[in-house]
DNA sequence: ATGATAGGACAATTAC
DNA sequence: GTAATTGTCCTAT
């Protein structure tokens, strides 16, 4: 608290932009200008506001150029610049006969500066590495050199170390040159602090700063040169850049909150700011248990994990070793040899938080949102999870709950934070000015602190990773999950729709919005009285809702200060996600709002296949800018590192603009491009889509040469996002929207979406049938092969009847219709592969006997394999419609995964459809006598069954007067 | 060297 | 050829 009333005195910061061109014979970038803006009175305690910065004294700058390679300077320029330093009173434009010396002007100029903090976008991953790398190759001294730090060095080190990974900052060379200085990437922060569709300069300075940016890239230089004006131009943009990188850092208030973070966690600022998060937790840790007086886990560096832990064992073994340690030592090490392969290759090492089943649909009245805050940083505190209390066994095995009264170390920690935040919270709220500001960046940095500690714990690389106490920490968060829904649904008799990790979320039905909140508020006494640090908040009220999926919604939020205010929240929907073009982006907004309008159905469906003809003809007739087109993909490799790259457009495109020298294209960066195609001499498209990606501007410059593929956009971009946001719509469906995008109908049936979902409230249409909704969601029949083991779907009812009807099949309608029925596995058509009359009538039986069965034993089953459900058959009820989502009642040796939920309705509509399969295949007039006469015995056997199945269902429900009753009254027998 | 897992959608690959 | 698996990307929490 004590940097709060300490005066801390100003730093210097410097922004630097370069300008190159490229090198086509070595393939390297070439500097020919420089510019660097310095602020010399920049606060690292607040926040700074641009009145603040931009005072006159305070900034300087300046831009040192040089001529091209066996050329003179324009005519004019030299004039220009000794007027424009005469005017300024000091070198604002330097011009320089090579590049050596403009290496050796800029390391002047920096070293008079003698910055603190260097500035710039992609700094580290571009301009830096560059700038050494031609003083490298042009000799420049190293007395100049090392002057971009405040180290004198006499040797280069090493600058490359080969890869260029995602997100890399700086290499470790690079930074040993600017010993002495804080290098600050905006480029970095901003994929830190922010969520863009691109984190260009261009990009952010719109829609950050709201400024326009040219972008110039290093081709479009060398003609630059070719006049005095032009080249001012070049001037004025890198310092145009270079600005944009300082107001930028200042927009994000970098310096004071990473100098926050750096404070509560006591690392290096440097290290901070290149975002080094598990460095931040693993400090703080080390502080807090040095305090107190704890021995520290040994750093390994990652290369030489295995062999130092080799080692260890061995130390262990002949010293007889720390038991504990020991034991412990193999199976963590163990984890992490895992854990290192496993991260890049396969899934996750240990299981994390709860998603619950959605009930997906359209929901118009009150929802409720209720999370728990900061539930992770709460869990180790409610449980007292840390080192210190968790008994860790050597098996792998998850560990008990710690019973020691006294408070960890990792709690006490983050204890500390919470208080220590509620507290600046508190001054915030009557502080006012810088101070307020100040206090919010606090506020902030501690949050952030206790929220990435349990992430670190999880991390395999952390000097203190335990997954152990990751595990406990994520299965406690389920099983509060899963008991707070229990609660809400069993107790407070309400309908929990939908939840994640943290948050549940109630279907009201009500609308009156003051009665919702009542509701909420008593959820929230019952719940928060079972935890003692837990807390749950209400988050949100929702006054209508799209629920597509896990992690797919939408909803109208209402302001909860009691204004008038709402808007729509949209999560995980394509629209929030950047790889889908704005075009697309745009329309499914468009569906949304209407669905959300709260319009009637059909008035609905007819705006959004109104608007989709629109659509259609507009992009047809060229009225869609080109902009809206533009897909952007991320490369997380570096182009070159592709194997496949024919396969992906955007790493071709990427590529591309590799050789043409765009700067902006290594690992990490966003690659826009258009999807098109271009025109052969006979009229013809060229296909592929390696070939058919190109970049936009390529398509401004030369736009006759490419067309842009329409029917492409609209099937691929257009069509998808729109059925699925209308997939709960009742009226429509993916093939009449697709009628209305013009595309081939017959090519989008809903058939194949979904099959082997089986959740029976699934709104989209199954594999059974494509016309009779009341048999949706049941589980498709499958026949099994008489000659093989094979088993295979029942193909579609209605196709099959269709075929019947088929003037085409002629006289052979009914054979060919058995041959439908065959396996697809059996090379042959031969009778033995076939599923006869007879044979499926035994087949219907056997599975509507099997799914009976399943309907009692269901409740019982749980998906786990180890759950025996056999032998717990007397707790257990059948469920009404309302009960979904009950536990397993072997929990917790099933880890508390739901049961298999059938409910009465599910029964009723299984049942219906096997009748329904046996009925439009036994009431066909063509099928003869001889192939009709086994049959119509079989199906009387399997009527009985089913009569008899739903007379047992009537026969306990007349009897309870619920709904429901213990199996213990029952004999089932089946 | 540079917190975590869960989940959906799509394209490519492999298995049958 | 088609179903299942794998890999990649981007999001939610």
């Amino acid at each position: 608290m004590t940097s709060n009333t300490l005066e801390v005195p100003p730093v210097v910061v410097a922004a630097v932009n370069l300008k190159t061109i490229i090198n086509e014979k070595h393939n390297v970038h070439e500097i020919v200008s420089a510019s660097v803006i310095c602020c010399h009175q920049v606060k690292i305690d607040t926040p700074m506001r641009s009145e603040d910065w931009q005072k006159r004294g305070t900034i300087s700058h300046f831009t040192v150029m040089r001529k091209l390679e066996g050329s003179i300077f324009p005519i004019g320029l030299t004039k220009e610049a000794s007027d424009r330093n005469q005017k300024a009173g000091s070198n604002v434009l330097a011009l320089e006969s090579s590049e050596r010396a403009l290496l050796n002007r800029l390391m002047i100029e920096l070293s008079k500066l003698d910055c603190d903090v260097l500035v710039g976008h992609n700094i580290s991953g571009f301009d830096l590495d560059v700038l050494l790398h031609r003083a490298q190759t042009c000799k420049v001294p190293s007395s100049m050199w090392s002057k971009i730090g405040r180290l004198r060095r006499s040797v280069m080190p090493r600058l490359t170390k080969g890869n260029t990974l995602y997100g890399s900052g700086a290499s470790p060379g690079i930074m040993s040159c600017i010993a002495g200085r804080l290098l600050c990437d905006t480029y970095l922060c901003s994929r830190d602090l922010l969520r863009e569709v691109s984190y260009s300069l261009t990009q952010l300075a719109e829609t950050q700063l709201k400024k326009d940016r040219r972008e110039v890239s290093p081709h479009d230089i060398p003609p630059m040169f070719q006049s005095a004006g032009t080249l001012l131009k070049l001037v004025e943009y890198g310092e145009t850049d270079a600005w944009l990188s300082l107001e930028l850092m200042f927009h994000l208030s970098v310096l004071p909150l990473t100098r926050q973070l750096t404070n509560i966690s006591g690392n290096l600022w440097g290290k901070t700011l290149q975002g080094a998060r598990a460095q931040r937790v693993e400090y703080l840790l080390l502080h807090s248990f040095h305090a107190k007086k704890f021995i520290i886990p040994d750093k390994f560096a990652a290369r030489n994990k295995e062999l130092n832990s080799a080692k260890r064992k061995l130390n262990a073994d002949t010293e007889g070793g720390n038991a504990a340690d020991g034991a412990a030592d193999p199976s963590i090490d163990d984890e992490v040899h895992h854990g290192d392969q496993g991260k890049a290759r396969k899934g996750p090492s240990y299981a994390g938080g709860l998603v619950l089943e959605p009930k997906k649909g359209l929901y118009d009245k009150y929802i409720l949102l209720l999370d728990f805050n900061s539930l992770y940083p709460s869990i180790i505190q409610e449980f007292n999870i840390c080192f210190t209390t968790v008994e860790r066994s050597s098996d792998g095995n998850l560990p008990n709950l710690p019973t020691s009264k006294a408070s960890g170390v990792l709690p006490e920690l983050l204890k500390s934070l919470v208080e220590r935040r509620r507290m600046v919270k508190s001054w915030l709220k009557t502080a006012s000015g810088l101070k307020r500001q100040q206090f919010d960046i606090q506020q902030q940095a501690l949050k952030l602190t206790a929220n990435s500690m349990y992430g670190c714990l999880g991390f395999s690389n952390s000097r203190f990773f335990a997954k152990p106490l990751a595990e406990l920490i994520t299965l406690q968060g389920r099983e509060i999950l899963q008991n707070t829904v229990d609660l809400v649904q069993n107790n407070l008799n309400l309908e929990v729709i939908y939840g994640d990790t943290d948050s549940i979320m109630i279907y009201t039905g009500l609308d009156d919005i003051s009665k919702a909140k009542a509701i909420a508020g008593k959820v929230i006494q019952e719940v928060n009285k079972k935890y003692r640090c837990l807390e749950i908040d209400l988050d949100g009220v929702y006054k209508r809702m799209l629920l597509l999926k896990k992690k797919k919604y939408a909803a109208i939020k209402v302001a909860l200060d009691g204004s008038l205010r709402e808007n729509i929240e949209r999560k995980g929907l394509d629209m929030v996600r950047r790889d889908w073009s704005m075009l697309s982006k745009e329309i499914g907004d468009f569906c949304l709002n209407q669905i959300l309008s709260g319009g009637t159905c059909d008035d609905v469906i007819e705006s959004i296949h109104n608007s989709l003809v629109q659509v259609q003809a507009q992009m047809k007739s060229g009225q869609i800018e080109l902009e809206k087109y533009i897909i952007t993909k991320s490369l997380t490799k570096a182009p070159e590192d592709y194997p496949d790259a024919k396969n992906q457009p955007h790493v071709q495109v990427a590529l591309r603009l590799k050789q043409n020298g765009f700067s902006g294209c290594s690992a990490g960066d966003t690659v826009p491009y258009i999807i098109c195609s271009q025109q052969d001499s006979d009229n013809t498209h060229s296909g592929g889509i390696a070939q058919r990606a190109r970049h936009p501007d390529e398509l401004k410059r030369d736009p006759n040469k490419w067309m842009i593929d329409i029917e492409y956009y609209l099937s691929q971009q257009i069509h998808p996002v729109v059925s699925r946001l209308c997939a709960s719509i009742e009226g429509t469906s993916p093939a009449r929207l697709a009628e209305c995008l013009g595309l081939d109908s017959s090519k989008f049936q809903s058939r194949s979406i979904g099959s082997s979902n089986e959740d029976t409230s699934t709104m989209l249409l199954s594999v059974i049938d494509d016309e009779d909704e009341r048999y949706r969601g049941c589980e498709p029949l499958r026949l099994s092969c008489p000659s093989c083991t094979n088993t295979f779907e029942c193909p579609a009812v209605s196709s099959l009847i269709a075929s019947l009807s088929d003037p085409n099949e002629g006289k052979d309608a009914t054979v060919n219709f058995w041959r439908r029925m065959r396996c697809p596995r059996c090379p042959d058509d031969t009778d033995e592969c076939r599923v006869s009359p007879a044979v499926l009538a035994n087949q219907i039986k056997r599975q509507a006997d099997n799914f009976i069965n399943r309907y009692y034993k269901g409740l019982l089953m749980c998906d786990d394999e180890g759950c025996k459900y056999s032998t717990h058959i007397v707790n257990l009820r059948v469920m009404g419609d309302s009960e979904r989502g009950t536990i397993c009642p072997n929990y917790p040796q099933c880890n508390g995964r739901l049961v298999r939920q059938y409910t009465e309705a599910d029964l009723y509509r299984q049942l219906s459809y096997f009748c329904y399969v046996l009925d439009a295949t036994r009431c066909l007039d063509k099928l003869d006598q001889k192939m009709r006469l086994p049959f119509e015995k079989e199906f009387a056997v399997l009527n009985q069954t089913i009569s008899s199945a739903f007379l047992e269902i009537q026969r306990i429900r007349d009897r309870c007067a619920f709904g429901w009753v213990q199996l213990t009254d029952l004999a089932v027998s089946i």
